[in-house]
DNA sequence: AACTAAATTTAGTCAACCCTAAATTAGGTT
DNA sequence: AACCTAATTTAGGGTTGACTAAATTTAGTT
């Protein structure tokens, strides 16, 4: 029951994971795009892991995979060590935000459970990462928080950045100058249809920020 | 000239710069002894290194291989990465000396040039490792210090231990335990031949340690 | 110089992961 | 119901890095 997952595992495990809401399935496709692999490649690790003892996803021809509890389990343990990693290069290290993805990318196959007790005992047991996003508990469960997308938010309302759901490095980085981080607080002063831009109230600034920005912000209005 | 080593290259070229002490190579025997892998495997792999391009060691059939000026420079990096990441276990997180080792194999593979520089760092730019070690310098050059073996102290000389070279965790944890780390000073009391054992004061305390243990101690008489 | 034991290499496999190109299936449209 | 396209799988390869068993080389001993 302890067998050691290769890194290529759990990375689709996280992946299959990431794709897979309530139930649906995560399609070859999808995985290939996102791992940026070939689909060829991912139906010869589909079938390897739905193959494995424990099967670790179940997989119909044609129709993807889903996590089964064991593959959810494993999923969620890489992704508490991904997200404790990128929390403690933050906190610990100086890292800025936009750098703290990649490196724990590669960290989280490399450390054991021990040192990820260290960290988290040394950041006294956060509960979201850098970006805002839940960090799953030692029991392995994920934390279920309602989110707000920040394009929903319409004047006169106010409210606080939960989360940033974002990857790309420029845009990151961006949003940390303008200080469109978990924790801010803002609030909608205009709000022009069509193309949805919104003038945010922040740090006492007045911008305007669209869509392509406003989707990856997540908050809770108040 | 950038490209990414494997980890077991990166293995293999810190297991031939620690077996090949000034021009003598490293045999395929001892290798394998080393890395805990079959003979035939090691040959495959020193072929494999020897035809890298630029080639990271000297392979000469049936008689071992030495590292390459690359090669060494590849195998200082890590050296220099793993011993960073043991000093940083040890201080930043309360790791026990006797499980560093262990977790920085690891970790040593997957940590970025960015990453080691900020650990350097928050270290204070560290010259040596919990067990003594010197830390290869971040232009690659191993500070060399002489040491004598702890089993050559006699009574009346005094020493502080300076390097302590044992992987069995068993091994550390007593000697941690009596105190024989680095920076601990010590005076010889009595030495008894034929068996070699040697009493020491240390800490106040007399405790008598045989050859198992002094060969892997190294001094600095004063 | 011949023999032998130890060290080393060769040869043949295997598993994990990746690839491309060709074939097949699913599912929506005519 | 036949057709088309997008999604997916099959087939055939390649690399890395390990294994075992058999063959060979080295080096020490007689």
């Amino acid at each position: 029951m302890k067998e050691t997952l290769t890194h290529a595992s759990e990375d689709y495990l996280k992946a299959i994971y990431a794709l897979s809401a309530d139930g649906v399935s995560a399609s070859t496709n999808a995985l290939a795009a996102r791992l940026e692999i070939a689909p060829a490649s991912v139906t010869g690790m589909l079938k390897r892991l739905a193959s494995s003892s424990p099967p670790l996803v179940d997989y119909r021809k044609h129709h993807g995979a889903t996590l089964t509890p064991e593959g959810e389990r494993a999923a969620l343990k890489i992704i508490r060590r991904h997200r404790l990693i990128e929390t403690y290069l933050h906190e610990m290290l100086g890292y800025p935000w936009d750098e703290v993805h990649v490196e724990a990318e590669q960290m989280e196959h490399a450390i054991s459970e021990t040192l990820e007790a260290r960290i988290d005992a040394a950041l006294g047991y956060p509960t979201h990462d850098p970006h805002g996003d839940p960090i799953p508990t030692v029991g392995l469960l994920m934390p279920q928080e309602a989110s707000t997308p920040l394009s929903t938010l319409r004047p006169p309302q106010s409210a606080t950045i939960q989360r940033v759901n974002a990857d790309d490095v420029a845009l990151l980085r961006y949003l940390e100058e303008k200080g469109l981080v978990p924790g801010s607080r803002l609030e909608a002063r205009a709000y022009s249809p069509f193309d949805g831009n919104l003038t945010l109230l922040l740090n006492d600034e007045e911008i305007i920020v669209g869509t392509a920005i406003t989707r990856h912000i997540f908050i809770e209005v108040f």
